[in-house]
DNA sequence: ATCTCTTCCTAACATGTGTCAATAGACGGG
DNA sequence: CCCGTCTATTGACACATGTTAGGAAGAGAT
């Protein structure tokens, strides 16, 4: 599995900075996010499909997702569960960092590139910068969130509106770090990954695109949404993005302040 | 909604000591331990079907569980949702203290009494003992990896295995803080409460719970589970219980150490 | 005891989803 | 170009689950 010194053997040297994109450049200031950035001892380049870290493996090294998405995955006995999905600027390991083992794999939905943070490194940052230490725990609370907003999902809606829930997520969460385009979403989902997200069969995920398709809310194929109307399609989901934290410059409760 | 003075105002004093008995004991010693719970400025008791702590409010006191079930609940137009249980021992609304909102409600789904910590004390305590702020993260991280098994659960499990599956996962947390009965599992949930766990409608709950009985798995009669045999009922449900990291004496990455 | 309310249970039918089988389309490699 | 493989699609049927309606059983109040 992953180990620090084979990974950054394969990385391109050096990584061209102000990467971090993504969900800790909320509350972290300039000077704190480029303490961050300066941890990342280089980047790795990660095939579409294959693995970064598996489940059930100990780690020493964790990793921010730079470009393109991963998913979180179980796999059991034959079948595939996707548990959660990440976007650039997501630290995708973190939980490994703290937990004794990982519940969980992270493999590339994409050809994908990571900045990898040793472990040790992340320790000694944590007892010298507490902002730092209460920005990645933020950060998890907020995988927390996502969580939940799942289990709500397929607890209380069909196929077609579980897909479009998920896109109507991963939308909000690349608007909040600016790499939204407005009328696709890009990206390389084939429909068994997205019934792995929904916990259908593929065929019945097949049959939920097609009526996305009939309904003429959105047009996915080979996992790229095309849509001339999120506004529709997040009623069609009942989507509120609240649960993602996107408003206001930060998400700290104001007895921290 | 809940403020820390009216509160307290309520409170029983004095509180008995030594009532922490959750996941904070694995990975804190003693003295922490008696540090926490000195913390709490009084305990709180709750009528069954009482809210503690409502969604979308904003919260200067957090609480921890000391006896009784609680229930983590999202109301959705007609319908609720159940998106996780806690017992004694956890910290219910830890997420109130970092995010700026509740994503969720917290309601008793038992008569239960709750130990209130006002959150500029838990301020005071992040900075001042670094060890019980990385005790906190690992709850909420503990918390996370529950909910992605939910959310695998309601993937891959019909509705008989997800019910079996939420009663093992609660006898192996009782197990965890010592609370275990070995044939019963004593919860005041309604067939109600369990559908709104397992994401189906309670007459497919009722066919679900039938079915358990019909089976000899379990018998399950006004929320309480009766079995003779806990190790056939986690093999129905397919229950790996590695996710709850209980194994050993604390879950801590051996890079931390 | 009776009343009332909640919870539990059953039946019947409609809809959602899984499974199997087969075909068509897309893509990459010779 | 053809070919093999992965992906997408369709149809038929079985099973899982939702919905509606109604009735039975238990708990608490009077």
């Amino acid at each position: 599995m992953l180990k620090a010194p084979k990974a950054i053997a394969e990385i391109d040297f050096p990584h061209t900075g102000n990467f971090l994109s993504g969900r800790l450049r909320k509350h972290l200031n300039d000077d704190d996010l480029h303490y961050i950035e300066d941890l990342v001892e280089g980047t790795l380049p990660i095939a579409s499909r294959d693995t970064l870290v598996e489940r059930g493996k100990r780690i020493d090294c964790s990793g921010i997702l730079i470009s393109g998405f991963m998913a979180r995955t179980v796999e059991t006995g034959d079948a595939r569960c996707i548990v959660g999905i990440h976007v650039p600027g997501d630290f995708v390991d973190l939980h490994g960092f703290a937990l004794k083992r990982l519940d969980h794999s992270v493999v590339a939905v994409d050809d994908v590139r990571v900045g990898l943070v040793q472990h040790s490194t992340l320790k000694r940052v944590m007892e010298e910068r507490p902002v730092i230490a209460q920005a990645m725990w933020f950060a998890t609370l907020l995988d927390a969130a996502i969580h939940r907003k799942w289990i709500q999902m397929l607890e209380r809606l069909d196929a077609p509106r579980r897909i479009a829930h998920i896109y109507c997520e991963l939308q909000t969460r690349l608007e909040l770090i600016g790499s939204a385009s407005p009328r696709v979403l890009r990206a390389p989902f084939t429909q068994q990954d997205i019934a792995d997200m929904c916990g259908v069969s593929s065929i019945h995920a097949n049959r939920a695109v097609s009526k996305l398709r009939e309904m003429e809310l959105a047009e996915i194929r080979r996992g790229t949404l095309y849509t001339n109307d999120w506004s529709a399609l997040r009623d069609y989901a009942r989507f509120d993005p609240s649960y993602l934290y996107g408003d206001g410059p930060l998400r700290l409760n104001e007895s921290w302040r």
